[in-house]
DNA sequence: GCACTGGATAATGTATACTTTAACGTATAC
DNA sequence: GTATACGTTAAAGTATACATTATCCAGTGC
C-alpha cells in the first residue's frame, strides 16, 4: 500500500516547523533550500506549498522565496470574525439536529478534560481539550465545507494562541461557556446554543487580541 | 514583463470548461489528457489542479483522474449556509466602518444596474450586476480572508445558478432587500444591514434549493 | 463458474534537465 | 554624483525522463 507520498510528509515537515516557530514568520525560504532541508526535490515542495498557500500559512512570491505569512492582531480579528460565526452556526445545527446524549459524548467528554486540565493548571492540556472541544462542536454541525474552514482559521489561532497561552488568567469562563453551548445542544435550542457560542468566542478574541496588542506581538 | 504563466493559464482554462459545462461534474480527466487538451506539459496541469481543488471545485484522486466534483441539493444548503454568515457579517463591518455616500457609489450602482436589467428582462445582466453588489458588500466589509472564502462559495454557487436562473421568478425581491441593506449600511445600522441581508440570502437559497429538488437537479 | 495469482499496462509521483526571466551589480554617459 | 543601460546570475517556470504502483485482465486451480 501506498505510503504518505513525498508531498504529504512535506506538507506536515513544514506545518510543523511554521508551528514549532523553526520558520519565523515573515522569512523567506527558497524552494530549493526547503527542499535540500526535507530531502526532496522541488517538486513536493512546490506542491506542498501551493496547499499551503491556499491555507493561509504561505505565501509563494516568485523569485522572492516561500514567505511564512505573519499574522497581526487585525489579521486576528479578521481571523476570530469568521471563526466566531462559522462556529456559532455550526453550534445552532448541533442544536437542531436532535443529537442524543450518546452523540454528544466526545463533547462532554472534552468538557470533562478541560476541567480537568483547569484543576491540575496544566495549560497545554487544556489548550488541546479545548481545540477538541470545538472540533468536535463543528462536526456536530454536519457541514463539512464550513469544518475544512474553521479548521483553516483554527491553524491560525492556535498560532497566536501558543504564544500567549501562558500570559492569560485562568480560563474558567471558557469551561463555563462550553458547558452553558453543550447544555444548548443537548436540549435543542438552536438560539441559545448559537448566540453563548458566539460570546464566547468573541470575548475570546477580545482577550487574545488585547494580549498581542498590550504584549507588540506583531507578526507571529 | 512576465505574462501570466501556464499554470494561471491553466486554471482559467480549466475554470472556463468546468463552469461552461464542458467539463461535466462528475467526470474524470487524466492529467495527461488536460495537459494535451490546454497544449502544456503536466506539471502546470497538476498545481491548477491542486489550487482548483484548495477551492473545491475538483477532486484529485490518484489514478482516477481529476475529477469536477458535483454539487447536490444539500451541499448547495451548506454553502449557503456559510455565504449567508459571512456575507451578513460583512454588511455589518461595512455599516460600522461610517463609509461616505461617495464610497458607497460602486454599491448604488450595481443596485441601477439590477434595477435596469430587472426592466429590459435580461436575466444574465441581472445575475452579473448582482455578483457585482455582493462582490462590493464583501469588499466594504473589509475582511480580505473573508472575501476569499465568500469568493470560493460564491463560485459554487453560481454553477448552480447558471442552470436554474430562467426558471426563477423575477427577482424583484431581491433588488428590495439589496436596496434595504444599502441604506441600512448608509445609515449606519450594523445590526439591520446584518438582518436584512440574512433573510435575504436564507430566502434565495430555499428558492434555489426547491428548484435544484423539484427539477432534479442533482450533481451540478 | 468462481476466487486467486501474477504479470502487463498505464497513470501518477518524483527527480532532473532545461528555459525563461527578474533581480542585482557594474560600467558608462551625462 | 546620479541615473540609465547592460550583462550576470540565480531562482522560478516548464518539460521530460524515470521510478513507482494501482488497476485490469488473463490464466490457473479448484
Amino acid at each position: 500500500m501506498g505510503g504518505p507520498s513525498h508531498v504529504d510528509r512535506a506538507l506536515s515537515a513544514l506545518r510543523q516547523l511554521i508551528f514549532s516557530g523553526e520558520l519565523l514568520p515573515g522569512s523567506d525560504h527558497l524552494e530549493t533550500e526547503l527542499a535540500t532541508r526535507l530531502n526532496v526535490s522541488r517538486t513536493p515542495i512546490r506542491e506542498a506549498a501551493l496547499q499551503l498557500q491556499a491555507q493561509g500559512l504561505v505565501e509563494v512570491r516568485p523569485r522572492r522565496g516561500i514567505r511564512v505569512v505573519p499574522v497581526s492582531a487585525q489579521d486576528m480579528r479578521d481571523i476570530y470574525d469568521i471563526l466566531t460565526e462559522l462556529e456559532s452556526l455550526a453550534a445552532a445545527r448541533a442544536a437542531q439536529a436532535c443529537y442524543s446524549k450518546q452523540d454528544l459524548a466526545t463533547l462532554a467528554t472534552a468538557i470533562r478534560d478541560m476541567d480537568d486540565a483547569l484543576t491540575t493548571s496544566d495549560l497545554p492540556a487544556w489548550a488541546k481539550a479545548d481545540d477538541q472541544f470545538h472540533h468536535e462542536l463543528v462536526r456536530l454541525g454536519r457541514n463539512a465545507r464550513l469544518g475544512q474552514i474553521v479548521s483553516v482559521m483554527r491553524d491560525q489561532v492556535r498560532r497566536a494562541r501558543a504564544a500567549t497561552l501562558f500570559m492569560r488568567p485562568k480560563p474558567t469562563q471558557s469551561n463555563t461557556a462550553h458547558r452553558n453551548v453543550y447544555q444548548a445542544i443537548a436540549e435543542r435550542d438552536p438560539v441559545r446554543a448559537h448566540d453563548v457560542h458566539h460570546a464566547h468566542r468573541r470575548q475570546a478574541c477580545e482577550t487574545l487580541v488585547e494580549l498581542l496588542e498590550t504584549h507588540r506581538l506583531h507578526g507571529l
